[in-house]
DNA sequence: GATTGTGAAGAGCTTCACAGCT
DNA sequence: AGCTGTGAAGCTCTTCACAATC
């Protein structure tokens, strides 16, 4: 049964929130067989209730009227929407402090993302383990990554490599790129990008503090 | 002169990407005196013309019919509008490797953002000095931000300090919080928060990229 | 001929509010 | 009583299209 309504982009920012918002109360809850209102996960999320039906009733999650929805059943039918029924293989491209701090994260592999190989240009580095990931030459990277079967690559090089980086990626057959750098790609359509900007996330917080000087103050959730 | 309109938060988003690319035009244009239409600057972040110019007109820049805008004064008024006209303070707290990338970051500090302290609960990081910053003791924080003077703060410590060392900003008199941790943040209205979540990018990643499955690919910019 | 500025139309997203279910 | 599911209303953002300008 495919999703009634295709996730919109909005909703798809909501749905990673739900999900770790569902994880740390399955955590708690062991047998999984709690139940939880749109208005207990909205308040999680700080997101309207109404606002979190709309959105389960995409993933063709079912609740239960007087009660809420199967924590479980709920955690599984958004996995799901956001295509993470099965693992993705992902590789990684530069192990400077961006890299690293990717290969610390614990919850990568964790849950449904597998790194299978990792690459950078230091010489000093290839051939040496990373966090347990034998890090090989930019020389590798397009027969490396065409033979690990990656769907995913991450772009954690400085600016000035990053479109050359992306590009033998894509051409490795990668399907989806995460950047890291500060430089907007250039990809084919039908490959995926998704940004993390550091300079552009500041510039944000400098423009939102800046509004709140003192004076109307309209806030919802979080 | 203040805004005419109020700058919606997709065109804040869009703010950085147009600042970034004048910022690179500027660079290959020594005078300054250069003109980019707005057809070139949608082009560079993948934006539509017509977007442009009404994101310009926000923020009170004129163009010239046939001609274009002028670099510098557009890339002055971006700057304003986005209330980057004067340096931002900000303390860093937590020198794992998500600290250390932002402290390695050129750009920080480069233009509008002062990084003036920061903190680290590791004993065998305070006091030590990290790319020029000393680390100062976490029982520092409050004292020490609250001498700064700063009103931003970076969060980038593991998920479970990330509320309390954002309560604690927050008490300091910090006004905006910049959280890398994957937990949102629960803070007075009045302080404003902006998330850097690599889950959720990976996630989003995921569920782009397998919307991306053969057949129609509606794209536009980037 | 090229490009801006903008009203108007269009598309998309969120909130409201309430009938219906348990 | 509590909660879901959803049509309808309301709001916001984007695109269109064209007169005005250089």
């Amino acid at each position: 049964m495919p999703p009634r309504t295709t996730i919109s982009k909005p909703a798809a920012r909501r749905m990673s929130l739900y999900l770790r918002a569902l994880e740390s109360r399955l955590a708690h809850d062991d047998p999984g067989e709690g139940h939880i209102s749109s208005r207990e996960l909205g308040l999680a999320v700080g997101v309207a209730d109404a606002q979190v039906r709309k959105d389960l009733a995409v993933v063709g999650a079912a609740g239960q009227p007087g009660v809420g929805y199967r924590l479980k059943e709920l955690h599984d039918g958004v996995r799901r929407a956001m295509g993470l029924q099965r693992p993705w293989r992902a590789v990684l491209v530069g192990v400077g402090n961006i890299g690293r701090a990717l290969l610390a994260y614990p919850r990568f592999g964790e849950e449904g993302f597998e790194l299978v190989a990792v690459f950078d240009r230091d010489a000093g580095l290839v051939g040496r383990k990373v966090a347990g990931h034998a890090v090989q030459s930019m020389a590798a990277l397009v027969e490396g990554v065409r033979r690990s079967g990656a769907q995913l690559g991450i772009v954690a090089v400085p600016p000035d490599q990053a479109q050359d980086v992306a590009d033998r990626l894509v051409e490795a057959g990668v399907r989806g790129v995460l950047n890291f750098a500060p430089r907007p790609l250039r990809l084919p359509p039908g490959v995926a990008v998704v940004a993390v900007d550091f300079t552009e996330a500041l510039e944000r917080l400098a423009f939102e503090t800046s509004l709140r000087r003192q004076g109307s103050q309209r806030q919802k959730g979080a």
